[in-house]
DNA sequence: TGCTTATTGTATGTATACTTTCAGTAATTT
DNA sequence: AAATTACTGAAAGTATACATACAATAAGCA
């Protein structure tokens, strides 16, 4: 019997996996053109209308360096526009454009379907309680994650 | 609210990177030079003496190209070898090596220290439950990955 | 035997996700 | 004011993780 059969983690990135690939399918299906984190940082950037990359970075619990990837993407098709700041040059401030904002609302819907394609196998009581083992699992370890999540 | 803090998928994504974080971190700490990922294929490599990549991807629920790359990390630390197989010349063999022996061998009890660390939040029947309702969402969700483990 | 199909590994391109390092800029301290 | 410290974004490097396409090879079937 192989050791990794019995270990949590293969089995979290197994479902990491399995909940990519279904946000993908999904939101394709519907002719949306989103991943998974790159929804979560336009579901930032529409909550607070000129937030920097960083702040970003730590609500959506990514580092710096991918979070400025993710921005990028996002920039490319048009879904947020990057302004530069006169009173910290250093900082972009990101800001969602309309169809950004219309995207976004479109894939709503759709997102919730993907939450229980990953847990179809689980019934009602049982997905619950795997939310919130999640939540409290993270919550306990975030602190010794390298990118923390820093909001709530 | 912003709604990704209620996404199931959210929260697998951040008990990712949280395991990958303290794998590396523990094994780091014993001078162990071995990702998640590279422990599996070699936990199998171990398993099955003469196997292909194909095989070992099925087995770590990769796809044969990301395998690919595992295989090539670990063969250049020299913890496993390729094999020119006559009967059929499009596939490798791979092989242990000693080296990678010992450093699996030496990974093992610390590997279960990640355990721990993952669900360090959690009491003991939430460590088994949530280890239950992992296992069973990833079986039911397998068929529909891209990349489904074919071994039990 | 010859043709078609399937399989294996690899290459390329994209997207996360991290590390380190760096330049530029701002804030703080002396 | 000058020096130090801290912060911001970006660049380069590594490792998953996938899709797609391809060449070489093997297996199946007519």
């Amino acid at each position: 019997m192989n050791p990794i059969t019995k270990m949590v983690g293969h089995y979290i990135r197994r479902l990491h996996q399995i909940s990519v690939g279904a946000f993908l399918s999904r939101l394709s299906e519907h002719n949306i053109d989103l991943t998974q984190v790159q929804f979560a940082a336009l579901s930032v950037v529409r909550e607070f209308p000129e937030i920097d990359q960083t702040s970003i970075a730590q609500q959506i619990a990514c580092d710096r360096a991918t979070t400025g990837g993710v921005i990028e993407r996002l920039e490319k098709k048009g879904y947020v526009r990057r302004v530069d700041q006169k009173k910290d040059r250093r900082r972009n401030l990101i800001v969602i454009t309309e169809d950004g904002r219309k995207v976004f609302e479109n894939a709503i819907p759709v997102v919730w379907l993907v939450q229980e394609d990953i847990m179809r196998g689980l019934n009602g009581v049982e997905q619950e309680e795997l939310l919130r083992l999640l939540v409290k699992a993270t919550r306990a370890s975030n602190e010794f994650s390298r990118a923390p999540m820093t909001a709530t």
